[in-house]
DNA sequence: TGTACATCAGTGAACGCGCGTTCACTGATGTAC
DNA sequence: TGTACATCAGTGAACGCGCGTTCACTGATGTAC
């Protein structure tokens, strides 16, 4: 049946937010349109209505994960979260960058390109954020501190020692602080 | 037909090269065990003589793509090839923790547990190789480098645009080696 | 404001397709004499 | 060494299943009078 104007608004924004929430924890491949409806709360059949293919929808929620400003703060203030054992434990409400961007790679064009630009304009974020006197400074800063914290939060979600992901995460906060010092 | 034993073993291991390309370059979701056979120079039918399942061929596959031991040097020395142009550009050669990491997350236990021991292995290994007086140190220095090797190459292979990518992969270098001299 | 009708968001059965997996069969290899 | 037979690596048709997608239908919403 017919559902008012703002509903339809809403089903939008609730369909974009949960596949946001499915495709970080499990994967493009592995949540299926079928998914992602129920878990909105709707019928597959639906589907169809808000979004072109799944590739679109794909896209769409990529530009979606992105569009949030990440935190500001020097790189230790940024990592205390970003490697917190909370954020590492927490895929599907955690960065979009860290749990997708290497499948994002295989998808559609227009999929990597909502990846691509986000990833851009974070890094631009982030070179403001830690700006100084030396401008190409920052940028390194930006560019080297985020691909640190990526990195670090992808190997610590692999590993399946508690011990290790621990070493891993703290490692790394004091190795980006050090810096941030010296 | 029957084969020779000798040719049953080197059918094994090109199923396992021939599968490490094409899961580095496609994911695991996208490679069917048919476009491995085939690339193999085989029929999908006798899959089942060599593995039990696909999930059984991703374990192993994850396993052989982790045996050799990774290159020795200090981080900046490392970097200059980790963090080249050829090596971005070549997923199917290149690091399988970088294109495939995420993704095993996602997989089975022995897939994953595969992918953990290879991670484990290779940060002990970069340790021993960066060494110096202080072991705490070093193995800190294996842990962080690693993670911005990894992060750098990924957010350098998801850009479009061919400027950003090398921006990020000399940045990056420049900021491991500055961190080694410094 | 109340009524009659057109619109269209949502439903669920159905589709075609490609996947992982199985299996009866083939014929070269390895073995027993 | 030569021969007869058992073994088994490899083949390709066939399977069941779940996926993305389509479509005829329903009934509440929005609109025209």
């Amino acid at each position: 049946m017919k559902v008012c104007r703002e509903q339809v608004a809403e089903n939008r924004l609730r369909i974009l937010e949960v596949a946001g929430e499915l495709f970080k924890a499990q994967g493009f491949d592995k949540v299926t349109v079928c998914d992602v409806m129920k878990a909105a709360g709707l019928t597959h059949g639906g589907f169809y209505g808000y979004f072109k293919s799944k590739d679109d929808l794909i896209a769409q929620t990529i530009t979606h994960l992105l569009s949030p400003a990440p935190p500001r703060g020097g790189l230790a203030r940024i990592a205390e979260h970003y490697l917190s054992t909370d954020h590492c434990g927490n895929m599907k409400e955690g960065c979009p960058v860290a749990a997708l961007a290497t499948e994002t790679l295989r998808q559609a064009p227009e999929a990597r390109a909502a990846m691509a630009d986000g990833v851009r304009r974070r890094i631009g974020e982030l070179a403001q954020s830690l700006a100084g006197d030396d401008d190409r400074a920052a940028r390194r800063e930006a560019i080297a501190g985020m691909s640190t914290m990526i990195g670090a939060l992808i190997l610590a979600r692999i590993c399946d020692d508690p011990a290790m992901t621990r070493e891993i995460l703290e490692e790394t906060r004091m190795w980006l602080s050090d810096r941030e010092q010296g």
